[in-house]
DNA sequence: GCCGTTTTCGGCCCGACTGTTTTCAGTCG
């Protein structure tokens, strides 16, 4: 019997959360909540649910709030032999690629349902073939406006669907890779691409290998557990196919060209193709195995910094790699200084069980502190975004309150700082009165609803919002969710103009889907005199370890710790803000 | 299926919006 890799939590949230929907499909009553409960609960968990169950059995696992004696059985059952039966059978009654489908916008269980006992549809692509012939807008309770919404959002998921969002994929591929540096023989393992570039999403991964016996190494990055298939397998490459669909690549390299070899299968493409111009112009060579002079004499090739050197330019961060400018920049030694991983000293945007987070202000409060920030922003949600239960201004007050209370607890260990996560309504106005935002000491602005207006609309819309003298940051100025939802239509040079001229702070949000503002934006804002900030948008205290991903973004639009209002220290930061 | 300053049964966070309707179901997160 082969090794079965435990479940992430990740994995076993989604098996909760499709029972979820398949109970839906059926109209059953209150059991899908409990599912979708018991899912985001796991989902935020920082111990491995398989480790809980390893440890204290099934009791342990009934301890997990919102997982009673049913959901045990079933997890329990999931961790055993990989299968849930009940789940199995649901599949088996509607046979539907519930992935596939629920990522099109609007369609919900129901819809699925119906769209498979009538028309026989099951994946994508015979939905779009049912939409195409016009069956849709025939179906009861469809029409012609569902049938469009449907074929664009097919659209959407064709352009966007093969790329994978960095933050999830890479501590698969980072668990890959500590597997293979564990491996007898392997000297070193390096992600390379644009995992390494850390790009917002990623196609597949590769990784580069130092050791002096391949052939065994390669045998055992083929075996490994997560491998679903083997695509190839050789004694200097071999690529597969892990969970969820991701490919990997492994080559081997020779000690004295892994510089050279890294750089290259780093990439960028535009950014090797302008290296090698560059060595070519000098009379030399570049390439996977090394950078040699005229007479093809190897000058260098085991470290990229050596590359850079003899090339007469600077170090070139990952990040930056894009032929952008930064080879030019690097060799007039006027690359900026990027803001370090893990330099943050603050937070501004974080919920709370107040409103659709899972943990108290003060199991957050505690949770950043322990990852060494200084101060924190609790952000909740406003009345608008009823479904989260938003404050409204009488709870808002109550919650100052209690802020204030564990401030005083808490003194000299952290500071929380009471801010909103405020709505901006259809017409640019804001969701909670002027009264109620000067008594916070952040206010964060963001799009919920009305994603649809027409560029100009909606250019006005934020920009009214922006103009309000007690909105200090445009939280996820876009508004985008990769792979699910298109970023707002937006006039981006006329909101960072206007962020200059407000002196409002745009966000630079941290969550792996969201990763809003991208990189160019970024880049332009910083180069507009616009400051950042970069915030984990926590729901639980395990989402701060997401920064870092925003602090990669950042790095991407080339920021220092200059621009990133919470890489500051407390007095500074709310110096920036503006007054009142 | 979960949960209990409504406590072991009987509830189950609030509401806006869209597209289909003519009073409402489904989706959103």
């Amino acid at each position: 019997m082969t090794e079965r890799p435990l479940p992430s939590n990740q994995e076993v949230a989604e098996v909760l959360r499709q029972i979820a929907e398949y109970l839906e499909m059926q109209k059953v009553l209150f059991k899908p909540r409990a599912y979708q409960r018991a899912a985001q609960t796991i989902a935020a968990l920082e111990a491995p649910v398989a480790g809980t169950y390893a440890q204290g059995g099934r009791k342990a696992l009934m301890e997990i709030p919102g997982v009673g004696a049913g959901i045990a059985d079933k997890l329990e059952e999931f961790l055993k032999t990989g299968r849930i039966k009940e789940y199995e059978a649901l599949k088996k009654e509607t046979p539907v690629r519930l992935d596939e489908l629920s990522r099109i916008e609007g369609l919900g269980p129901k819809s699925i349902q119906k769209l498979y006992q009538e028309l026989g549809v099951r994946n994508l692509k015979e939905l779009e073939a049912a939409a195409r012939a016009g069956k849709i807008a025939a179906l009861e309770g469809f029409g012609k406006k569902s049938e469009e919404k449907i074929l664009k959002g097919i659209g959407f998921a064709a352009e966007s669907g093969t790329r994978f969002i960095l933050g999830y994929a890479l501590p698969q591929i980072e668990a890959i890779a500590a597997r293979l540096r564990k491996v007898r023989g392997v000297e070193t393992v390096t992600i390379a691409g644009s995992s390494r570039r850390r790009r917002d999403t990623i196609g597949d991964a590769d990784l580069l290998a130092v050791t002096k016996e391949p052939e065994a190494v390669m045998e055992s990055f083929v075996a490994m557990p997560e491998v679903l298939s083997v695509i190839a397998h050789g004694p200097t490459k071999s690529s597969v196919k892990v969970r969820p669909g991701i490919n990997i690549d492994l080559r081997v390299v020779p000690r004295e060209s892994y510089g050279a070899t890294l750089n290259y299968f780093t990439g960028s493409k535009a950014h090797n193709v302008a290296m090698r111009q560059i060595a070519m112009r000098r009379g030399g060579k570049l390439n996977e195995y090394g950078l040699f002079d005229r007479r093809g004499k190897a000058i260098a090739g085991a470290s990229e910094q050596d590359i850079y050197q003899a090339l007469g330019m600077d170090y070139v961060e990952p990040e930056l790699r894009e032929d952008t400018g930064e080879i030019a920049a690097a060799a007039r030694h006027a690359l900026p200084k990027l803001i370090p991983y893990g330099s943050l000293m603050g937070d501004l945007q974080t919920q709370t069980d107040w409103t659709d987070g899972e943990d108290s202000i003060e199991a957050m409060a505690r949770g950043a502190m322990a990852r060494g920030l200084h101060y924190l922003v609790i952000t909740d949600h406003t009345k608008r975004l009823a479904m989260t239960h938003g404050l409204d201004e009488a709870r808002l007050l109550k919650q100052m309150a209690e802020i204030d209370r564990l401030n005083r607890k808490l003194a000299g260990k952290i500071r929380i700082l009471k801010g909103s996560e405020c709505d901006i309504l259809k017409d640019g106005s804001l969701d909670l009165p002027d009264r109620a935002l000067a008594k916070l000491d952040v206010v964060g602005i963001s799009v919920h609803s009305h994603f649809n207006l027409p560029r100009a609309e909606q250019t006005a819309r934020v920009k009214r919002a922006m103009a309000n003298p007690h909105a200090d940051i445009l939280f996820h100025p876009t508004a985008r969710l990769i792979n699910r939802r298109p970023p707002i239509e937006l006039d981006m040079d006329e909101i960072i103009r206007h962020a200059k001229n407000t002196g409002t702070v745009l966000e630079v949000n941290a969550l792996p889907e969201r990763a809003d503002l991208k990189d160019e934006y970024i880049r332009a804002a910083i180069a507009a005199g616009v400051k950042l900030s970069i915030d984990s948008d926590a729901h639980a205290v395990a989402h701060f370890d997401l920064l870092d991903y925003g602090i990669a973004q950042a790095r991407r639009g080339w920021a220092t710790k200059g621009d990133i209002v919470n890489a500051w220290p407390l007095a500074k930061m709310r110096a920036q803000l503006k007054q009142g």
